[in-house]
DNA sequence: TCCCATAAACCGAACGTTCGGTCTGTTATT
DNA sequence: AATAACAGACCGAACGTTCGGTTTATGGGA
């Protein structure tokens, strides 16, 4: 069947979170795949193209957050949102990529590098997302004040860039610490304290 | 003389920058260079210890910056201090780092991830920087408060780690895009409109 | 139930290429 | 003359990929 295609899928994935693209080898695939290169090029035509399909597979489907799912008039309520989501799809992550009790490192800043070298318009897709992310944020920001939640000199657009660099610095520094679990523990912090000073 | 060693070194470090180690290969950076295999090996024992001096020339140099040099009474100061020079260092870079017009990319998280995986030992250092940017942004943030620079129900952490993470968060964000001369122009919007509000 | 045809799944030796690194030789500098 | 600075032919290991072949699973005819 196709499962050892996803199950190919699932290592590289984890691999390429590890290490740069020249540095995961296709010995290593077929070695913690328990497969030969034979399968593997049974079921991928070339290393580029699994590495095309793990960025289709995972990255587009766990970073490409649905913003509509969460609250449209409450800006509390949406970033709390946004806080379980992640929380999700870390827990998510830990159970199922677990490797003798130590979870895999999960640097997905490394494959977005990657991607970006290798996949010509990947940047512009990237960068496609975050204005959507920062459309969202603005919208909703924009609606609280209207609505009376919150009271600032700030511009929407400051507040909504404050929010979203919030979260991804603290992404970068648990990802270099190399410990993500903690990363919506503070993320939480921050925002909230921030909130409570824009709160009316 | 030594030029030629300098000159190898400044070319890997924007490689470096610009790629994974791994992608980075002795012919380019022979080729790069105007060198030979035999220049090369003439001033460096191996591919590895090049990478090794880059990381100890130009990230521990440039990014390992010394706290004390900006006010350590006034937190206005302090972080427009911080902006003065990472303006500086940008500028610097800018300049020396143009190939045909085009700024070379600068993505020094790359060089980190890569050193993080090569060098044993060199997370915790990179940790060990985070945690005293972290204590003088703490005491900064502590004095302001003392002297009534600031007051919010934050706690002197919270603060201090909101700046930082706006700071990483857009760094990490105008690596992605492409744009670090960028940064700096944002950082000092965010950090300003967040000392507003916690100003007395 | 057995056999056989077909295809999917899988294997690993072998290939051409490129890698980091070595070695021998030449030129420039002091 | 001696040494530093460089050049480039050369080496073995490792890389991604190919390919001929084997095993396993499936289904229809007798």
């Amino acid at each position: 069947m196709n499962d050892s295609r996803k199950y190919i899928l699932k290592i590289a994935f984890q691999l390429f979170m590890q290490k740069s693209y020249k540095e995961v080898t296709l010995k290593e695939i077929v070695e913690k795949t328990k497969l030969s290169k034979g399968a593997f090029y049974h079921y991928f035509p070339s290393k580029e193209q699994l590495f095309m399909e793990v960025i289709d597979s995972y990255y587009y489907a766990y970073l490409n957050v649905d913003y509509l799912k969460f609250s449209q008039d409450n800006l509390k309520d949406f970033y709390n949102g946004i806080l379980e989501q992640m929380q999700a799809e870390i827990n998510k992550m830990s159970t199922e990529f677990q490797v003798d009790d130590k979870v895999v490192p999960m640097n997905y800043y490394l494959l977005i590098f990657d991607a970006i070298n290798l996949l010509p318009g990947f940047r512009k897709r990237v960068i496609e997302i975050s204005d959507r992310e920062f459309e969202q944020w603005r919208k909703i920001v924009s609606t609280a004040r209207a609505k009376g939640e919150i009271s600032s000199p700030m511009t929407d657009e400051l507040i909504a860039k404050t929010f979203i660099r919030i979260n991804d610095g603290a992404g970068i520094y648990f990802i270099l610490e190399g410990n993500v679990e903690k990363m919506n523990f503070e993320i939480k912090e921050l925002w909230d304290a921030f909130y409570n000073h824009i709160k009316t």
